[in-house]
DNA sequence: ATGCCTGAAGGGTTCAGA
């Protein structure tokens, strides 16, 4: 197996993202793709990319469903021992389609739409903290060779937000969300972003509104979760900040990780990204409000 | 003061997102 790059992107919908997923496929040219909020059928998935797909030589795991949720691997280095959904996780009230993981050229690859918990304290909250226990489970059995990749919607520390204080109070930041993404890291679990950047402002969503992108006032909540044999082989790691610009974006941008190959290789030199993020802070601002 | 954008379902508006 040669070096291998995967990317994860919460797409916000791949039907509305067609006119970005598809160029990006081609830019990026990833070879293991995690794609979360889908937000259709797995037959609508199909109908709607499966030619694009295979004509770029990816092979497909979805569970999706329709209008809400839904995730999707698209892998060019193989893709089998595909399972869907989490075993043991709770639903709100039923299950939802949040999780499939596959074999991808020796990597256990696991695409993840974590629960948004809406508000502390309330039932989806707790939803979401059951939610990522089950998560932990499926992980545990075998963490090493496992990449968990997808939208975690938890900012691990005060760094990954804009501004801790517009954040009290919310979801994302609460020490119990937190304390439930340490415990899956303790599994062995690397943050191979987090790790490339000690020192940088990354994000990897900003809201929509109120001009929150251009001003670079985000969140970083899409991880990249690798097991120890694998975050061994990171030569770079990045989020792709140009899928967040121009017409039509996402509100989360992808993140990008190339591995290098061969296990028992040497580690290559670590290489930039294309784009460096700045090392800036911004000044405050309030989170556009809920109603 | 504000759901400030966006997507989806469904129906002329509402919910969800983070």
């Amino acid at each position: 197996m040669g070096s291998v790059r995967i990317a994860t992107w919460n797409v916000n919908s791949v039907k509305q993202r067609v006119p970005r997923l598809l160029p990006w496929l081609d830019e990026r040219r990833p070879d293991v793709v995690c794609l979360q909020e889908t937000k259709l059928t797995d037959d609508a998935f199909a109908d709607l990319l499966g030619d694009e797909l295979a004509d770029r030589a990816y092979t497909v795991a979805v569970h999706g469903e329709a209008t809400w949720n839904g995730v999707a691997i698209l892998s060019r280095v193989g893709l089998d021992d595909v399972v869907l959904g989490l075993a043991g996780a709770p639903g709100f009230p039923h299950p939802e389609a949040r999780a499939v993981s596959a074999r991808c050229g020796g990597i256990r690859v696991v695409s993840v739409y974590v629960p948004n918990g809406r508000v502390p304290d309330s039932e989806h909250y707790q939803y979401k903290l059951a939610w990522l226990a089950s998560l932990r489970e499926l992980v545990a059995a075998a963490p090493e060779a496992t990449v968990v990749c997808g939208d975690m919607n938890i900012a691990p520390t005060d760094d990954d937000v804009f501004d801790p204080d517009a954040y009290i109070g919310q979801t994302h930041v609460t020490p119990p969300e937190r304390a439930a993404l340490a415990e899956l890291q303790a599994l062995g679990l690397c943050d191979v972003v987090r790790d490339r950047w000690p020192n940088e402002r990354v994000f990897t969503y900003w809201d929509y509104r109120a001009g929150m992108f251009h001003q670079d006032l985000g969140m970083r909540i899409d991880l990249v979760l690798a097991g120890a044999t694998l975050a061994g082989r990171v030569r770079a790691a990045w989020v792709d900040r140009q899928a967040r610009k121009g017409s039509g974006p996402s509100d989360h941008a992808p993140v990008i990780v190339d591995l290098d190959e061969a296990p028992d290789g040497d580690i290559g030199p670590v290489v930039p990204p294309p784009s460096a993020p700045a090392a800036r802070r911004g000044s405050a601002k309030k989170l556009p409000q809920s109603r």
